[in-house]
RNA sequence: GCCCUGGUGGCGAAACUGGUAGACGCACAGGACUUAAAAUCCUGGGGUAGUGAUACCGUGUCGGUUCGAUUCCGACCCAGGGCACCA
């Protein structure tokens, strides 16, 4: 019937309990140290799902198998506790959204402690923790000193229906990531944080990083680096000029005209009177279009001639000034030289608009914009020249005669800081009567949130801290003072986390400074790849800003980054309620155990690929599971385990030895447990089992399938638990093996095998090869052009 | 439209720096054990043709490089993820 999986697993979650077996002594510095750490969950209502479970028993594997092999791990959990499900709750129950919170978060325990991970829970933090909030409000008022976090009255995403200011990020298509409600656009009071002045670093970073490829793709995209030329444009007949950014600097005698971003504020000042109706009309149409329409009508180029002209500082040229939706305003310098020929947008304008084309480089521009590189023509000073040379020299005459510089701009715009929600950490500053910003003092942290009657938006974009009457209005030097009634956003917590695990009690400061030093960076870091951008791009920020403030030492947070992939349901869809597709972890463990769980979630596919679940998965694992447990647990098996090594075993023993520590190492977890499968099998077929080499296949199951293999370590008569005992390690004379087996190919077909001695030497090879009757019947008749012998892989037989 | 990732049996997947494609598992089939079934243990499974040894075909498609290509190169098709007028 198998193992007992339900005595077996408590017993040893009460045991690792009682023994403190995971409790890591982070000033142990006496062995190398390994951080590895879960990007932590929300504490949804909704409980673990069955993808949680893949990467914490992913890292889980890890930290087990480092603690073996020697290293001091920390390996901590806690929760990402603010968020809007809990004031969306608390808006429809009006109780408190902490209650909600915290009784998840005992549930999503229960759930963490079934499934045997190892963290050390007396690291345990939430980040709506009081001791928590206060560093979080302490990195602000750093943030604040620094000029990194600004108030600013720009236009920002308001959704009316959630009462609430939106980040550029949570907004989808013009509507609200959460929820899908219409976004508008609406001028409110907001802090940013000027993620910008870090653009640079950020992207410098990048390649320092041991990340997924297409993770670190998506940072790049995202920060936009590009490289191009500011060129200074005068307006005819005004005593004003404007500058454009360009990165075809080389196309500027092609520029026809120039056009500013309808929000640019030369606008006012240089349209003509005649224009100013018809400027007024389209300013008019651009404001009262969302978002959403804006780059809906992408196709058609709107804008229109404001009646002025710009002087073309190459050649002196006039060109009409046009302001249109196209260009924007928050971008390079809001203006741009528009160049017809090549330039795939200008063309598109100027079709509509009537307006002229001068092509520059040689090239078809008769059906579209040429882009592409050529030799540059209609170009007096780079005629001949191609882009990058074109490029280089007119950015030195542009230099020379003060027109132009060359210049580095990003898409990566500041970030919005603030929300207008109940359920976040206050922001720790206050007004003054005058609008004078006071940030509070660091003896004033943590500033916690008032209880309140009601916690429904304010409607107004004002949060429900606005309705605080107690809270709100202070007394600071005798004058009166308003709160903040701005929250942080949900990123904040997560932003510094890692750090906190290290010292989560330390009331004197956000961590002891010899353990930032010694832990830091976090070695391995796994979550979704679903915070590609946002979370580990804010998480960078954070902590470059800190490194600048010499709090930490090293430059980035997380060293290697790998993301899981998703587990789709059984149909290849999303897991979701709706679907009906979703597998109840619980209900799993129940029926088959963690151990079986764990083991099926890492074999069923490489851990970065989205799979679909499969029903027979869990128990397969349980079957193999069950397989382990009859080498000792049944009389004839256990018969053949013997203390002295008659070495059937040895080859295959060391080489899953080699295999299983490599895969392991590198999250392949898939193959390493197939090499475990091949070497049970082995078990079963030999007459006798070493007994080292059952030990050995114990411990390396036991970090995927815990609780099963410390049963059996003591059943074998060990004491104490595995989390002690050496990982395995395997020896290169028993990998070397007395004789191989390789192909013998006739014209790239194979046509036979031969097994010869390891040692042979080519000749004997070819020789053996050539031996062979399948191989004769084909040589028969032909003439042998040429053998090839790849020693230990295959002989190459090449006839005519 | 642009960027990234991937496409291998009925299914999930393996395959070192180009070297016997399909390890391991699921499902399936056969055998042993059993009165029987379940469980377990053993064996077999890429396709087509053939009783058979064997032959031909086969890693999304088409071409190329090579003695040899899932792997490298070119073009294309499809799926997933990201960005979206970024000058």
């Amino acid at each position: 019937m198998g193992y007992d999986h339900k005595k077996i697993e408590t017993k040893w979650q009460k045991y690792w309990d009682e023994h403190a077996t995971f409790k890591c002594d982070v000033y142990d510095f006496s062995k190398p140290k390994y951080y590895i750490l879960d990007m932590f969950p929300y504490p949804s209502g909704e409980g673990l799902h069955v993808g949680h479970f893949e990467n914490y028993t992913a890292t889980d594997i890890m930290a087990r198998m480092q603690r073996m092999r020697g290293y001091n791990v920390l390996h901590p959990i806690g929760w990402d506790a603010f968020g809007l499900p809990a004031e969306q709750y608390a808006i429809k129950t009006n109780h408190h959204p902490e209650q909600f919170t915290r009784t998840n978060i005992e549930r999503f325990k229960k759930q963490l402690r079934r499934a045997g991970f190892s963290y050390d829970w007396s690291k345990e933090i939430a980040t709506i923790d009081e001791d928590y909030i206060k560093w979080t409000q302490w990195i602000f008022l750093k943030l604040y000193e620094d000029g990194l976090a600004y108030v600013s009255y720009q236009p920002v995403n308001f959704c009316p229906a959630l009462g609430t200011v939106l980040a550029n990020e949570e907004v989808i298509d013009g509507k609200s990531e959460v929820g899908g409600f219409p976004v508008i656009r609406k001028p409110m009071r907001q802090w940013m944080l000027k993620i910008t002045a870090y653009a640079d670093k950020l992207e410098e970073g990048l390649s320092t990083l041991d990340w997924p490829h297409s993770t670190l793709e998506m940072q790049k995209n995202w920060i936009g680096r590009s490289f191009g030329t500011r060129v200074v444009f005068d307006v005819k007949g005004k005593d004003v000029s404007f500058n454009v950014f360009t990165t075809r600097v080389d196309t500027l005698y092609g520029c026809m005209y120039c056009c500013l971003a309808p929000e640019h504020p030369l606008v006012a000042k240089i349209t003509s009177e005649d224009k100013k109706d018809e400027v007024e009309a389209y300013l008019k149409k651009i404001a009262s279009k969302s978002d959403l329409e804006r780059t809906d009508l992408n196709k058609e180029k709107t804008g229109v001639f404001i009646g002025a002209y710009a002087i073309n500082p190459i050649n002196g040229e006039e060109v009409p000034i046009y302001i249109a939706d196209y260009v924007l305003a928050n971008y390079g310098e809001g203006a741009v030289m528009a160049v017809p020929a090549h330039d795939e947008r200008d063309y598109a304008f100027a079709k509509a608009h009537g307006i002229g084309m001068r092509q520059v480089l040689e090239g078809d521009i008769s059906k579209e914009a040429f882009t592409g590189d050529a030799k540059h023509i209609n170009s007096p000073l780079i005629n001949g020249l191609n882009i990058d040379e074109s490029k280089k020299v007119l950015n030195e005459y542009l230099k020379k005669i003060g027109k132009g510089e060359e210049k580095i701009t990003y898409k990566l715009r500041d970030w919005l800081f603030s929300r207008q929600r109940y359920w976040g950490e206050p922001i720790p500053v206050v007004y003054l009567d005058d609008n004078t910003i006071v940030p509070l003092n660091e003896s004033d942290l943590p500033l916690t949130l008032p209880h309140l009657d009601e916690y429904k938006p304010s409607g107004t974009g004002e949060s429900p801290l606005a309705l605080a009457k107690d809270w709100l209005d202070v007394t600071i030097d005798g004058k009166h003072a308003r709160r903040e009634t701005n929250t942080m956003p949900q990123w904040a917590g997560s932003c510094w986390y890692y750090i906190r695990y290290l010292d989560p009690h330390n009331d004197k400061c956000i961590a002891d400074p010899k353990l930032i030093e010694h832990w830091l960076p976090v070695d391995l870091y796994v979550g979704g790849a679903e915070h590609a951008v946002l979370h580990l791009l804010y998480a960078r920020f954070w902590h470059k800003v800190l490194f600048d403030h010499g709090i930490v030492k090293c430059e980035e947070p997380f060293k290697k980054l790998f993301h899981q992939g998703m587990i789709l349901g059984s149909n290849y869809e999303k897991m979701s309620k709706s679907r009906g597709n979703v597998v109840n972890p619980d209900d799993l463990i129940e029926e088959f155990g963690a151990d079986a769980l764990r083991f099926f979630e890492m074999f069923m596919g490489p851990l970065e690929a989205s799979l679909p679940w499969n029903d027979n998965g869990v128990e397969a694992a349980r079957k193999y599971l069950d397989r382990v447990y009859r080498l000792i647990e049944l009389p004839e098996n256990a018969k053949k385990i013997s203390d002295t090594n008659d070495h059937s075993l040895d080859y295959v023993y060391h080489y899953t030895v080699k295999k299983v520590t490599e895969d392991f190492l590198n999250l392949q977890y898939n193959t390493g447990l197939a090499q475990l499968m091949v070497l049970t099998n082995e078990m079963y077929k030999a007459t006798t089992i070493y007994k080292p080499y059952l030990v050995g296949l114990i411990i390396m199951l036991s970090p995927v399938s815990p609780h099963l293999m410390e049963e059996m370590y003591e059943m074998l008569g060990y004491d104490g638990s595995l989390s002690t005992a050496n990982w395995p390690t395997y020896e290169d004379k028993c990998l070397k093996k007395n004789d191989v087996t390789i192909g013998v190919q006739i014209n790239g077909k194979l046509r036979g095998t031969i097994t010869i001695d390891v040692e042979a030497d080519e000749k004997a090879i070819e020789e053996a090869a050539l031996a062979l009757p399948g191989v004769q019947k084909y040589i028969e008749g032909h003439e042998i052009k040429k053998i090839i012998v790849i020693k230990h892989r295959i002989v190459s037989i090449v006839i005519n």
